[in-house]
DNA sequence: CCGATGGCATTTGTATACAATATCCATGTC
DNA sequence: GACATGGATATTGTATACAAATGCCATCGG
């Protein structure tokens, strides 16, 4: 993360995650070196990474935008991450030791304890998410699949969703985690599936509701002007 | 194409798959620069990309070489096409138009025609294959499954396979476009879905057989030295 | 008033120089 | 003789200058 390149990448993704550079907005090399402080060589590094993970999109004649994400992408998304996160879970099961089983546990853990404070710990309930995440996708022991996934997990939807996420949908979270770490004490590849399966698209539709709530809301807001 | 940086990823590309560079081999960026006719500036773009194409791998310290593809790895990528093309036939299954089912019919006699010759046109094959595969990514409709899909689908194990297949062989493989251009008529998505795994883990296992063949020769003149 | 055209401004693409870092080999020490 | 150390050498990372292309706008002709 020393590295300039790295830099630039991550402030630019920053950037397009936390809604400071909005959708559809132009990527002037020159404007994001000067943000980033670096020169044009290691954004231009950056940008092509954003690219491969369809954060920003070019125009043909290669002007770089940031990507606008219609519903139906995100439909998108979230159905391939069911299908390939489903897939890691199977291959987790069948190849779980003792040990990453031990891990899972702690993560779950921590995401217990992050949901049941006064005030849920969001930041807490993310991290240990991740981490369960993150084990799976290690122990299911495919460098592709971890690869296909990497693009496809931390998308500015994803992160936005789960900040709105309420107790009660934090908690039904918490209890699929419990459930997936019961398949992989049993071994059980079909069961770990169908539970990630759900848990995924489970997922999906809360966005999705929370999607069309807020467009409800913006017309009403609309028709009152 | 015409970019550099095109020119330097297309020649790069060509010298890993056909072997000119082998698996391990260092990748100076001077070196491939001057065999590039380019400057280092374009040849690290392409590196970029061919490492996101896993065609080339980095060591800790940042210096590039030309992965390694264990059988392991192909079984991995195999596993993974498998499934991405089984769902990009269901969906295109589900969204078929007569205008697209006529290209695939015509891709299809392309294909026949290719491998009726006396001798069998195995360009001709891998460019009609290469078409139906295509035109079944593009009705499937999905930017996100045709991107993940990219990385997979023109390996240096595909190219190098498809090259040693049987008359037999080659005639299977049509006989299941055949099959599979059925389920699309009828627009269902589930034979299709069932075809195109099958239709790819029989790929698989064709490489699979070659990669063990070639092995046992390979010790038996070992044996014999 | 609308559209085409030409040229200026902006942006991206490439080459190159230089800086930072890693590798390798020779030398010296135990 | 094995191993650590240091510096020469090679390689990658970054900045910058310049070339090529694209977009924008004003002007001109209809």
């Amino acid at each position: 993360m020393s590295r300039a390149s790295d830099r630039a990448y991550s402030a630019i993704r920053n950037m397009i995650l936390s809604g400071e550079l909005p959708a559809g907005a132009q990527l002037g090399e020159e404007a994001l070196a000067e943000m980033c402080g670096v020169s044009r060589t290691p954004v231009r590094e950056a940008l092509r990474r954003l690219e491969a993970d369809m954060l920003v999109g070019r125009t043909d004649t290669q002007r770089t935008f940031v990507a606008d994400w219609s519903i139906d992408d995100v439909a998108d998304a979230f159905e391939l991450r069911a299908m390939l996160e489903a897939r890691a879970a199977r291959r987790a099961a069948e190849r779980m030791t003792d040990a990453a089983l031990a891990r899972i546990r702690v993560a779950n853990r921590a995401l217990s304890t992050a949901i049941q404070q006064p005030m849920p710990d969001v930041a807490g309930f993310l991290e240990g998410n991740r981490e369960f995440h993150a084990i799976i996708l290690e122990v299911a022991g495919s460098r592709r699949l971890a690869a296909l996934l990497g693009t496809l997990i931390e998308q500015p939807v994803v992160l936005r969703t789960a900040r709105h996420y309420s107790r009660e949908e934090l908690r039904r979270s918490h209890a699929e985690h419990e459930e997936l770490t019961a398949a992989f004490a049993r071994r059980d590849g079909a069961w770990a599936e169908a539970i990630m399966t759900s848990h995924i698209l489970r997922a999906y539709h809360a966005y999705a509701d929370a999607h069309r709530a807020r467009l409800d809301a913006g017309t009403q807001q609309e028709a009152a002007e």
